[in-house]
DNA sequence: CCCTGATTCGC
DNA sequence: GCGAATCAGG
């Protein structure tokens, strides 16, 4: 995919919001997280903060012209990225009100890459048991995507989940 | 292991 | 301009 003026302008909302590359990767649908990334740095967007370290550390700068080895075994077959499944994309376009209130987010779907809306009886020991939605509303369901073997959630909401990771606490809601 | 952003550079 | 590969760090 191309970047059109909208997918940039959600870029930079986003990344605004102190949304993390790969989240807006998965949002934006169609570019991996080092997509977006480069993305910000061509827009001159600003960066995480960095403490002091991590911008201009006199680094040993790449080889050129060689042919150097990718002997990375640990690295092999591990990348990430269609993660969608022919979901529908969120209702982005939509609502773009002129708020200056900040703080009006359904908080709910703000990150959640999609979901299955599975109901309760439709759950396995493998698909997310993310709750989205109200369970005293009727529109109540599960994430329902792939949790794997290792725990009740899909990737996304284990780590929303769990660790408070490190940066951003924002999305993160209880 | 998972993840994060930052940078370089072939395309 | 784009983004994969890579690096550096949590």
């Amino acid at each position: 995919m191309s970047w059109t003026e909208e997918r940039i302008e959600k870029l930079k909302k986003l990344w605004a919001d102190g949304l993390s590359a790969s989240q807006i990767a998965t949002q934006l649908g169609g570019v991996s997280r080092n997509a977006v990334i480069g993305k910000v740095h061509r827009l001159s967007l600003p960066g995480r903060a960095k403490s002091s370290s991590a911008t201009a550390p006199a680094r040993p700068k790449r080889t050129t012209s060689a042919p150097k080895a990718p002997n990375y075994a640990s690295r092999a077959g591990q990348r990430s990225m269609p993660r969608t499944a022919g979901a529908t994309a969120l209702k982005q376009e939509v609502a773009f009100e002129a708020t200056p209130v900040a703080d009006a987010r359904p908080v709910d779907d703000v990150v959640v890459p999609m979901a299955r809306h599975l109901e309760l009886i439709e759950l396995t020991e493998h698909t997310c048991k993310w709750p989205v939605g109200d369970p005293l509303q009727d529109d109540f369901h599960f994430c329902g995507n792939d949790a794997g073997d290792s725990g009740p959630y899909c990737r996304y909401h284990a780590k929303l989940a769990f660790q408070p990771s490190s940066e951003r606490r924002r999305a993160a809601k209880a």
